[in-house]
DNA sequence: CCGTGCTCCGTTATCGTTACCACACCGTAG
DNA sequence: CTACGGTGTGGTAACGATAACGGAGCACGG
């Protein structure tokens, strides 16, 4: 079916016998034009096979409605849901999204950010606050705005939609702490990649200190994104290593759910022999036996404060540089 | 840090003294210069923050690298397995995938399509066989390879990679029969938006009929995607409609999951007094007490030889147009 | 009858890169 | 010494849509 050469604007304006900028004015929506000629444009457009081309348009309007994107994986259902929600915000409005996958990699992340910015994007979205020496400094350069999420960062390139994953954790092990439980553990990632959760285990060692506890029961459990799986090697290595502790924050419920299993397996009792805890109420966290108690990051609602964010600044209406999202402890069987 | 104006090749072109046409050059791999020239150039371009600009590059060149990708969800493993196997293996060539979601929608597959299309891919790479007229019209007409993947279509529009849902799920009702299930039940969504999941309902129907079975124990769990809460409710209502079925298939894993939890809730032995399978091979399945038997559809390498299909057929490369791929079934402590 | 304001549409000149061709230079084989 | 293939570089002309500008047609009021 391929044709030898695909009909163009000025092709439909022979055929309609108007001129090629009618054409052009036809495809965009908001133009002065006649419903008439539009129709008849659309119509010839339609029996001629024609399919309007994007790039042609981008490059003399200086413009391409892209909106790049990075996130660390694609399989997680967190990023998943920050993205579902941008791409709502934003399709609406006829925008793109072009998603990249750093891998939890900040050299990754420094390719990829390149790579986006050489399709001209009109806004660039990274997830984490922390980056390559030369991608700070590309996405300095980049002449669009530029919004990092998921954390609250030092030092902010421009603006930016997250909060505290250190204040997060701290809000759980005060829960831990005021329902009686003293010998908590901590099972998370190698501190290296993930800084999100690298930050949770800081804030997680912090809190404890704050009540005078030990911080000292830290299970590695291997390189990010951890798995369930990881997450119940790592319980049993847990168990063996201190057996006499009383509960656990994991770094993702994904782990936490892992560690469960692996309690299940072994007739250890959940939460009576052990509490557990993860983070960013995934939805097998509330549906498991004994449910878990998490942290919401709401990680949806990032997606669209960012969206909305960027249509502001697109649109120059007034904005507010820097979103900070409250998350939300959820207590649940897991912890009591 | 906005520019008045970004710098052009012509910029780097005029302070290393070159010509324009060798700043391109120096930018595309495997192109004739030589070392001196190149690094003097990149190094320029560098000092004068200039990003390569590919709309023009797209326009002039009449190539994008970029890979259209249709999926019913971003928020589903098994797809973003799929994506990640493509992803991985086309952008090591360079190319970007462009990914949109249908949301599980054929109307909203069509929009989505056309808008594809307008970006002028290399190559578009479709969810499923089933799509509007008008979606097949664009399809066809596309002077570049369509592939369809996750099923066996009945015509393909060009190639496919994919497996038959049906079948899938017949190689699994035999498991249940051979281990000596007879009263067996369906848990699945709505049969008019989800395709894949419809037929694996029309499977499960037409394998309980071949082995003389009653297939009436249908349980329609809600509009796709189903999730864990939708299978749960489902197996509530299965266990209230139907309490002595002793066997129950679900559309996916996920609503497998649900379903399993509400039994935990009741105290129904699994599988003693109801066994369950599930679809996809999630990981959840594997590390679940107790684990479930599933059909591991190999989402992956679909992804990956989708992805290797592309390039053999943009390589003029002889190429196999229909890739059918075995859907493997494992067998778990759900059902035995 | 003309001036005024509005709607609709045509002409022209780019947007930044690259395909294509031409050509100069060098080393080597005949 | 000439012919020749290979290598590196420059000049020119698009690629297809659209911003900018202005012209033409029409309705309306004075």
């Amino acid at each position: 079916m391929r044709n030898d050469k695909a009909p163009t604007m000025a092709d439909i304006a022979r055929k309609t016998g108007v001129s090629p900028m009618t054409v052009s004015r036809a495809f965009k929506s908001g133009s002065l034009i006649s419903k008439d000629t539009r129709d008849a444009i659309l119509k010839a457009a339609e029996e001629l096979g024609y399919v309007f081309d994007s790039t042609a348009s981008n490059l003399r309007s200086q413009k391409t409605d892209f909106i790049a994107v990075t996130i660390p994986s694609i399989n997680n259902a967190n990023f998943a849901d920050t993205v579902g929600g941008l791409s709502e915000t934003l399709s609406a409005r006829g925008f793109q999204i072009l998603l990249g996958y750093t891998n939890y990699d900040v050299e990754e992340e420094e390719r990829l950010i390149e790579q986006l910015l050489r399709r001209k994007p009109q806004a660039i979205v990274v997830t984490g606050g922390k980056h390559t020496p030369r991608a700070r400094r590309l996405l300095e350069n980049a002449s669009v705005p530029v919004i990092e999420t998921w954390d609250v960062p030092a030092e902010p390139i421009g603006h930016f939609v997250g909060f505290s994953n250190a204040d997060a954790v701290r809000s759980m092990v005060d829960h831990f702490v005021a329902a009686g439980y003293r010998r908590i553990a901590f099972i998370g990632g190698d501190a290296s990649r993930d800084t999100r959760g690298s930050d949770r285990r800081l804030g997680f060692i912090a809190a404890l200190a704050n009540h005078g506890l030990d911080a000292s029961r830290l299970i590695d459990a291997g390189v990010p994104p951890i798995s369930m799986r990881e997450g119940a090697n790592a319980m049993a290595r847990l168990l063996a290593e201190f057996p006499d502790t009383e509960a656990v924050i994991c770094v993702s419920d994904l782990s936490a759910f892992g560690a469960l299993t692996e309690c299940q397996r072994r007739g250890v009792p959940v939460p009576g022999r052990i509490a557990i805890g993860g983070f960013g109420d995934y939805e097998i966290g509330g549906i498991c036996v004994p449910a878990l108690t998490t942290i919401d990051a709401q990680a949806r609602q990032i997606g669209e404060r960012t969206g909305r964010l960027i249509l502001d600044l697109l649109d120059d209406r007034p904005d507010v540089p820097h979103v900070t999202i409250e998350p939300r402890l959820i207590v649940r069987d897991s912890s009591r």
